[in-house]
DNA sequence: TTGATTTAATCAATTGTTTAATTAAATTTG
DNA sequence: CAAATTTAATTAAACAATTGATTAAATCAA
């Protein structure tokens, strides 16, 4: 069945670039349908609702993520090189992938859905153990200082993300809230030159 | 007028409330009149229409942090001091008012209202310049060392950010997304330890 | 044939906004 | 001052449009 699953995962990324752009409640199924070539059943047919289609654009980049994240948690080095490699993982593939970003951003308020609501925090869960790991060996090593871990790894979070929104609005609009005007989310020297400032933000924060 | 300016008001709260907590499409106007005690066309008889409403919430926000920023500006003292003041005027107001910064995170998009656009912006280029004008002045006397200012600023609002989102969040549903159950954002000694977390991380790479 | 896919049409509910009528307040006038 | 007039505030009802979802029939593939 090659053809019905290509369509379903066509639907999926047209979703995915609609609920970014407009977020999920302006975005009607009928619009999804339209600009997927489907019909508006299939998205029921296929999901379940449109809340389910939310869910599983969310569930597919965490479970990417993740997998990235784990390729920088497991390298057998010291802590720093580590922690340099899980941020650029995440940088890198965020960049790549700014959309699932920018809907969990948006979405993600008191009221939330609880299926996605479960899955965002399911991933932060996982992610922030990893970080918290590296840190802590850092520390035994004696390269870190004794820090608050939470405040930290939320920070970078915060970081990490609004450098993707803000860049791919960017490029999306041209509309440039924070003069960065001269950043491209595409450009590599410019991911460098980001990954770099938010390294060496971590790093002088934690280094005794 | 006291007796209209006053329901006008509520009905400004009212809806800053719910914005905040469902987004603003999620949000009816109906449920809107009705927290507030008011007829339906009383939004339209007030604000024009539902987007004004929120154009309003955030215009109010807008100039009253900008007057907050301008305090610390102003001081007479070394780049350090006023770099701090700034921060804490920052961190303070907003820990206060959170509702709309939320409210603007949710709805700044691309395809965002133009009207809303335009003031977010201008408060983002105000706020923008004097941090810039501090920090060159710290340049200039030698504290500071050469960064990029747009990624640094870029950074400080995105801390602040999503601290006041997480902690207003937390306070509200009990949901901890980045494991800070502990941070309460009603007490004192908890937002003194952020803004002294968030201090440090500046000067820190800030210092030459 | 059998089951999965796809369609057009329809459903019931909700949306922001407006209308026309009514009440309250303020202002003018004699 | 008091009556008359005008303006402002408020209401219930209705408007036109749109929403996510479903149905039952049709089409396709195995």
């Amino acid at each position: 069945m090659q053809e019905a699953t290509d369509k379903k995962l066509h639907i999926l990324d047209i979703a995915e670039d609609l609920f970014s752009r407009n977020g999920f409640d302006a975005t009607t199924t009928r619009e999804i349908a339209e600009k997927s070539g489907a019909n508006v059943a299939m998205i029921s047919y296929y999901f379940g609702s449109k809340e389910n289609l939310l869910v599983a654009i969310i569930e597919r980049f965490s479970h990417a993520i993740l997998s990235k994240l784990k390729e920088g948690y497991n390298l057998n080095s010291d802590p720093q090189t580590r922690m340099r490699s899980i941020l650029e993982l995440y940088l890198n593939y965020s960049f790549d992938h700014p959309d699932p970003i920018m809907i969990a951003r948006r979405e993600l308020g008191v009221n939330m859905r609880p299926a996605l609501r479960n899955t965002i925090e399911n991933t932060h869960t996982q992610a922030r153990e990893m970080v918290n790991d590296i840190i802590v060996d850092g520390q035994k090593a004696g390269i870190y200082r004794p820090i608050d871990v939470a405040l930290l790894i939320q920070s970078i979070g915060s970081m990490v993300d609004s450098m993707v929104n803000e860049l791919h609005n960017l490029k999306r609009s041209g509309f440039d809230l924070c003069e960065m005007k001269m950043l491209d989310i595409g450009d590599e020297k410019d991911r460098t030159k980001i990954k770099h400032f938010i390294i060496e933000m971590v790093e002088r924060y934690l280094k005794n």
